[in-house]
DNA sequence: CCCATTTGGTTTCGTTTTGCAACTGATTGG
DNA sequence: CCAATCAGTTGCAAAACGAAACCAAATGGG
């Protein structure tokens, strides 16, 4: 199985864009809630196989795949010891793609009044809304940004 | 086809979090392409399927779960003209999911000096990078922040 | 108005991915 | 030492996906 380059760039997907670099490591059914679980504290392959639900194969599957892509590591332990997996610091990176989600699931994926989990700080306050400005300081939507495409051929400068 | 019910919760992941909520809707390989390439324009059918590459059966059946769940509409045109599609105010409001993403990607998914496209605002200005911020104003990470569950049976107060 | 082309799909079929359950061999805990 | 737990594997069935052929309704040039 797998027979040719495990990891490498699907090439299916634009590789000019950053979007699409990104899903195709993480834009998968799995791999995100792998990610919000190692930030809430799961370290192990039952602590991610119990708060997912996800099968016990593909959970291999992904974790390794994170691993390889330096979003998780299994750090050191004394000799034949179990380890633990942690976010490496590209995965603690994605923290606010998980925010982005979560507030976006807040507003759009719930009815009025219905229960769901809250992001909170140290002092137990609500985490505010993510929203993208400018250098000014206005806010910016998809109607008031674009995308600058690079020039073929440009690599350096 | 599609003989029982459409796009109700999938149930396979915990329901009190908006994040799993999230990822059940855009949490595919082709979703949140979709939505990145009609923020950036794209229209008709034949829009998406050149710029995301995915397969036609595919795309007609994501785009009938994304008008089904609201983040994308056919708009209105007189009388057997075809309806371009177009992002729903909820889709719209996808916008800082998608600038994380790309954001993430630009930062961990490039060798250096790789070229990539950047999201620029009205005045050519790359936008800046998202972080999470507590209402003092100091940045947050998973580090710093957790999650609170809601107590079981609580809806309304 | 006519016909060729394009658009927006649908169908079929083969491949891949996913899920489930049973199984295995180390690790741990009492 | 022994039972339970952990971290996976393996085998197989079900679901999702992809490629290509096909089709009817729009479009558009003459």
């Amino acid at each position: 199985m797998a027979r040719d380059a495990e990891g490498q760039s699907p090439a299916w997907t634009d590789p000019t864009c950053p979007v699409a670099r990104t899903a195709d490591l993480v834009g998968d059914r799995w791999s995100l809630l792998i990610i919000r679980d190692a930030m809430d504290g799961a370290r192990s392959f039952t602590d991610f196989q119990q708060r997912t639900g996800i099968a016990r194969n593909i959970l291999t599957e992904r974790l390794r795949k994170l691993v390889a892509h330096g979003l998780l590591t299994q750090v050191d332990a004394p000799s034949g010891r179990r380890r633990p997996y942690a976010l490496t610091e590209a995965g603690k990176d994605l923290f606010p793609v998980i925010v982005t989600l979560r507030q976006w699931g807040e507003r759009h994926a719930f009815e009025a009044g219905e229960a769901h989990s809250v992001l909170v700080d140290d002092n137990g306050t609500r985490v505010p809304d993510l929203l993208p400005m400018a250098t000014s300081g206005s806010p910016l939507t998809s109607d008031t940004t674009s995308v600058r495409r690079p020039e073929s051929g440009a690599t350096l400068t």
